[in-house]
DNA sequence: TTGCGTGTGTACGGTAACGAACATACCCTG
DNA sequence: CAGGGTATGTTCGTTACCGTACACACGCAA
């Protein structure tokens, strides 16, 4: 099941929602829903793409994947963004992949009909700059956690970041696969699940985890979740709904 | 001796190289050229710039220092980009601090000036939303450095990206500061630097480090230097003189 | 020269994560 | 409802790094 719902509206992601009724015309035309499947992948390595994405119920995770086979992520795209940065930053590539981790839709908008809006510099373009401001805080604060937190604390944020960017308390997702995300051993997730799960914050069974108890995953997650989510509400506005309360 | 030189030309920074002759003859008078002493902060966390910098000789470190004090570099700049990129992408400021880790040279703009001339969309907007997405690059595989590969690595990588943005092959920097680099312990950077110069690709001598052997560092760097090398070279075109050769 | 500050070498036990192997348990399919 | 594929639990020895402690060594300055 792809999806179940039907497409929901531009407002759902965060670049297209309440944007300035010119634009909004221009766009609504051009903007095509697609349903995106678990597992899909939206672009490889140095793959130019045909497409811009705005995820709306859909998570994509960027990915980096090494010659021996590991690989971690970098990076979350939820309806919080856009799936594609290089496409407008110039690079028309990227080294890493983008990869479908929760079933759902999003628009899409073809390269030609996208850059032509980008380079009117307006609204889009502002809010596509603030939005990759956005991503880099996430990755330069993933490559800090990386280094020096633990997986336990890792897997928090990991969940929280997923859990932000979903409109239900379940994840459909093995430990396998986000063992992959996090780029540990399934049995470092596995333990880690275990103590989460004894402790009432999550539960899970076969491939769904389950959020119980939000608040305490923040505070065993380290300080990285908050001040990732403190500079996306800064800069992109205050998410609808989740998270934790601004300082 | 904050510097030796007279100011570099401006051909000396990537972003300000044979710029248009119309940008650039609107530079020009607003370049101050500054020299930038070792350890010198350019901006803290959370903290707004008076103006932006354009390092030609000098190396900047963007790093993220944690609640409990330890820290962990996410990107380098050097004459290849530029520090500030928050006042371009639209959120004023960031998480992490600028420090100067190689005592040099730079130019920089004031905000006023900066932003008009950012406003025009003209080359330098081009070449700076390039930078922006070279720096992505370095910060997403600098996550996945720190989490898949070992200090020694990590310690030739670093050495290496050092290297790329000197005119020397000598580095003024302690075990001790690059251990705050690289978020590890003193001493783990200690035994790796030890095996390094044993094996003849490094001399060292009390905060100097000698780089002996570059294509014996790139052996034994993990991917990651190469990646974001032809990465960078790709998105802001050949560096001159050195780095690995394109594939 | 004689310090003394600072940078580096080395050792120790402790811990977190790794790699591999295997046991169990769930759930879909036939 | 039986079977097989897949997800998860558990164990083992190994390794890399941590935290602490302390010894040494270089080089500037009095």
């Amino acid at each position: 099941m792809p999806h179940r719902h039907p497409p929901a509206s531009f407002d759902v992601n965060r670049m297209l929602a309440t944007l300035p009724e010119d634009v909004h015309e221009r766009l609504r035309p051009r903007l095509e829903a697609v349903p995106l499947a678990l597992g899909q992948v939206i672009y490889e390595a140095h793959q130019s793409l045909s497409h811009v994405y705005f995820p709306t119920t859909a998570i994509v995770s960027l990915l980096y994947t090494m010659e021996n086979g590991r690989s971690a992520e970098m990076g979350v795209v939820g309806c919080d963004g856009v799936v594609g940065i290089a496409v407008f930053m110039g690079g028309e590539t990227a080294p890493n992949r983008a990869v479908v981790t929760s079933a759902g839709d999003a628009w899409r908008l073809d390269l030609e009909h996208f850059r032509e809006e980008f380079r009117r510099v307006g609204e889009l373009h502002r809010r596509l700059l603030l939005y990759t401001q956005a991503l880099l805080t996430q990755m330069s604060q993933t490559a800090v956690c990386n280094r020096l937190h633990s997986v336990e604390q890792q897997l928090c944020r990991w969940l929280l970041l997923s859990h932000d960017r979903l409109d239900c308390d379940d994840l459909t997702m093995t430990q396998e696969l986000i063992a992959d995300m996090l780029g540990v051993r399934r049995e470092g997730v596995s333990t880690a699940a275990h103590r989460l799960s004894h402790a009432g914050l999550i539960r899970y069974k076969r491939g769904h985890i389950t959020i119980i108890d939000r608040a305490g995953l923040e505070s065993r997650a380290c300080e990285c979740y908050r001040v990732v989510k403190t500079e996306c509400d800064r800069l992109l506005g205050q998410s609808p709904g989740r998270g934790v309360p601004q300082a």
